[in-house]
DNA sequence: CTGTTAGCGCATTCAT
DNA sequence: ATGAATGCGCTAACAG
C-alpha cells in the first residue's frame, strides 16, 4: 500500500493499451474515437474508478469548473437563499461552487477574493453589500482588475460604487419607499428605523428610501429616530431595547431587514407590547420563514433566489464582456399581520 | 490587450532579477533566503498583482488547500448552521470550503463526490443523513474508497451506515426519545409524529427515539399514528394538513424537524387551532430563529455549529488515519412555548 | 543561500 | 484516427 495512489490518465491508457493522447480524447469526446477503442479506455476507467485531476486539467488549459460565492454569513437566510440561486444554476452549467465567508469583515473579503482568484474560478460573485470606504474600494478593485485581465468574470449582487462590475440590484432604496409610504397611508406619523451599520450600502440606501418616503409624506426623521446596531438578529433585539429605553413613542417601526425585524418583535414582545396592537413592525427580504411568524412578517419582498441565479448569468455570458451592465429587480411591500392602524393611543 | 494574460512566477523573477526557485521561495518562505533578494521578490510581486495558481501548485505537490461540503440544501437553516461551523474551522486553517448542493438526489451526491475527487479536496464532508439503500452505498463508498487511498479524508456527519469514515453523530435517537419521555410526563397520552421520508437515516432515527421514548411509557405508535411527507417546511405543513384531515386526536405533536415543525405550527393555526392550548408542538435542532417563534418552540437542541467544526477538524486530524472514529455529540430537550399541559377536554 | 532541472497530470499541438 | 511530444505554472529535489 504505497502512500499516495493515484490513478492517472497514463494508468488508464496503459490499461486500454491505447496511447495517452486516445485516452483523453475518449474521455472527453473532443475527437472522433474508434469505437472499440473508446469502450476500451471507458472501461478501463471505470475499473480503475479513474477521476480526472481537475488542478491538471485547469492548468493544461482544458476547463474553469468553479465560481466563487463570496458572502458575509451562510447562517444569514438571506445569503442562504441567494447562494441557493448560484447553486442551481452552478448545477445547472456543472460548476461547483466555493463558498467563502467574511462575516463582515473587509479584510477577509479582499482575502477571499485573492484566494478564488488563485483557484482561477471562471467567476467571482460578490453578494454582500460594499463598504462604503474609498481605500477599501481601491484595494478591492486591485485584486478585481487583475483577475478580469486574466479572465475572470465577476458579477456582484448589489450596488458596489465604483466597481463597474455586472450588476444585480434589488430596489432597496424604492422598496423601503414604498413600504414607508405604504405605512404613512395606513395611518401611521410617528416612526422609527431599526437598521445596521451605514457604511453597508444596503443598509444605505433602504434607510435613504425610508428617509424620502416619510419627507414625501412631510415627515421628516430626526436622528433620535433612528436606531443602529449590528445588521442581524441580535441588532434588532438590541436595537430595539435602546427604542424602548428611550420611550420612543414610535406606532410603526421600520427595520432595514427581516432578520433584524425578527429580534425587534421579539423585544417588543419580551416587553409586554403587541404586534401589531401596540406597535406595527415592517421587515425587508422576505425571507422564506418569516410567513410563518405570528403575526406573519409585513415586508418588502425580493427575489432573493433569482438575486443569486442571475448574477452568476450575468458573470456567465460574455454578453457585453462584463462591463458594468446592471439588472435591477424591483422590490414589493407584502403587507402582513405584522402592521396594522395605529391605535388612537398608545397603551403603556 | 493580450486575451489572457496571467502573471507568472517567472515574470515575477524576471522582474526582482532572481531565479524562479528563489522567487518561489520567497514567496512561501520555504527556505531561508537573502533579505535583499526576499524584498525584491516580495515588492514585485506586489506590483505585479501576482497571485499563484493555485492548480499549478497542487499539481506540483505543493497543496491542498479546499475542503468540499456536500449538504442537501443550503437554505436549510440546518445546513446553514452546520456550514458556518465547517467554515469557521476551514477559516482558521487557511482552507477553501466548496460547497456542493444535492437536494437531496442521491445520484447528484455521488456526482458531487466525484467532482470533489477531482479538486482532490484536502477532506469530504458528508452532512447530509446518508440513504438507506444497498446500491447507493456500494456506489458511494467506490467513490469515497480511491479518494482516501489517494490521501483524502472523509468525515461525515449522523450516521452512514457501513461508510467506516470518521462521523459526528448527533444523538438524534436519545434525543428523541427523551423528547417523547418529556411529553409524556407533561402528561400526553395521545400522540402523532410528522417526519420525512424514512429512508433518511437521521429521520428514521428520530422515529425510532420517539417510539422507544412512547413504548417505554407504555405507548404504542400505530401507522394511523405517523405522518410522512417531504423533510422540509412545506412536508410539515402538508403532514399537519393530513392529521386534521384525519380527524386525529393527538394533544402533542411530535416534528422530526424543526423546519417541518415551522409547517405544522402554521397549519394548525389555520385550521383555528391554537399551540399550545389546544395542541402542543415539538421540533427537532433548535435552530437559531425557533426561540423567537411565538409561541417559541419546544425542541431538541443541537450542537449544529459544532457538528460541522468537529467533522472538519476529525477530518484534519491525521488521528488514527481516518478509520471510523465517532464522535457523539448529544441533544438537550429544550422545553419552551410550545407546548403545555394537555387540557382535559379537546376542543373543536 | 541560490540557480538549474525534473516532473505533477493533462489537453493539444504536431506528425503519422 | 492515432501516437509522440510540448507546455500549462509551480514546488522540490538536486547541484553549485
Amino acid at each position: 500500500m504505497s502512500d499516495r495512489q493515484h490513478v492517472t490518465l497514463e494508468d488508464v491508457a496503459r490499461t486500454a493499451e491505447v496511447s495517452l493522447a486516445t485516452a483523453s480524447r475518449a474521455l472527453n469526446g473532443t475527437t472522433r474515437v474508434r469505437d472499440d477503442l473508446r469502450e476500451r479506455v471507458l472501461s478501463a476507467a471505470a475499473e480503475l474508478a479513474y477521476t480526472p485531476n481537475a488542478h491538471a486539467q485547469a492548468l493544461a488549459g482544458g476547463s474553469r469548473r468553479t465560481v466563487g460565492v463570496i458572502c458575509h454569513d451562510i447562517s444569514d437566510p438571506y445569503f442562504a437563499a441567494i447562494t441557493r440561486g448560484v447553486m442551481r444554476v452552478a448545477d445547472s452549467h456543472g460548476l461547483l461552487v466555493m463558498l467563502a465567508g467574511t462575516f463582515a469583515d473587509p479584510d477577509r473579503e479582499l482575502a477571499c477574493v485573492s484566494a478564488l482568484r488563485a483557484q482561477r474560478a471562471t467567476a467571482i460573485l460578490l453578494t454582500g453589500s460594499a463598504f462604503e470606504d474609498r481605500a477599501w474600494e481601491r484595494r478591492m478593485a486591485a485584486e478585481l482588475d487583475p483577475y478580469r485581465r486574466g479572465g475572470g468574470r465577476v458579477a456582484v449582487v448589489t450596488r458596489h460604487r465604483s466597481l463597474k462590475a455586472d450588476t444585480v440590484a434589488p430596489d432597496n432604496r424604492g422598496g423601503a419607499r414604498a413600504m414607508a409610504e405604504a405605512m404613512h397611508r395606513l395611518g401611521h406619523r410617528r416612526f422609527a428605523v431599526v437598521t445596521g451599520p451605514e457604511r453597508l450600502t444596503t443598509v444605505a440606501d433602504r434607510v435613504t428610501g425610508f428617509r424620502e418616503g416619510l419627507a414625501a409624506a412631510g415627515i421628516e426623521l430626526s436622528e433620535r429616530d433612528v436606531f443602529t446596531s449590528s445588521f442581524d438578529r441580535d441588532g434588532g433585539y438590541a436595537a430595539a431595547g435602546a427604542l424602548l429605553a428611550a420611550r420612543h413613542r414610535a406606532t410603526c417601526v421600520l427595520t432595514a431587514s427581516d432578520v433584524m425585524a425578527l429580534g425587534v418583535v421579539s423585544a417588543l414582545r419580551e416587553a409586554g407590547l403587541s404586534v401589531p396592537d401596540d406597535v406595527s413592525v415592517t421587515g425587508f427580504d422576505d425571507l422564506p420563514l418569516v410567513r410563518d411568524l405570528a403575526p406573519p412578517l409585513s415586508t418588502v419582498a425580493l427575489p432573493l433566489e433569482r438575486l443569486g441565479a442571475e448574477a452568476l448569468e450575468l458573470a456567465l455570458d460574455p454578453g457585453s464582456a462584463s462591463r458594468g451592465r446592471v439588472r435591477r429587480l424591483p422590490g414589493e411591500v407584502l403587507l402582513r399581520g405584522s402592521t396594522a392602524r395605529p391605535r388612537r393611543r398608545r397603551r403603556a
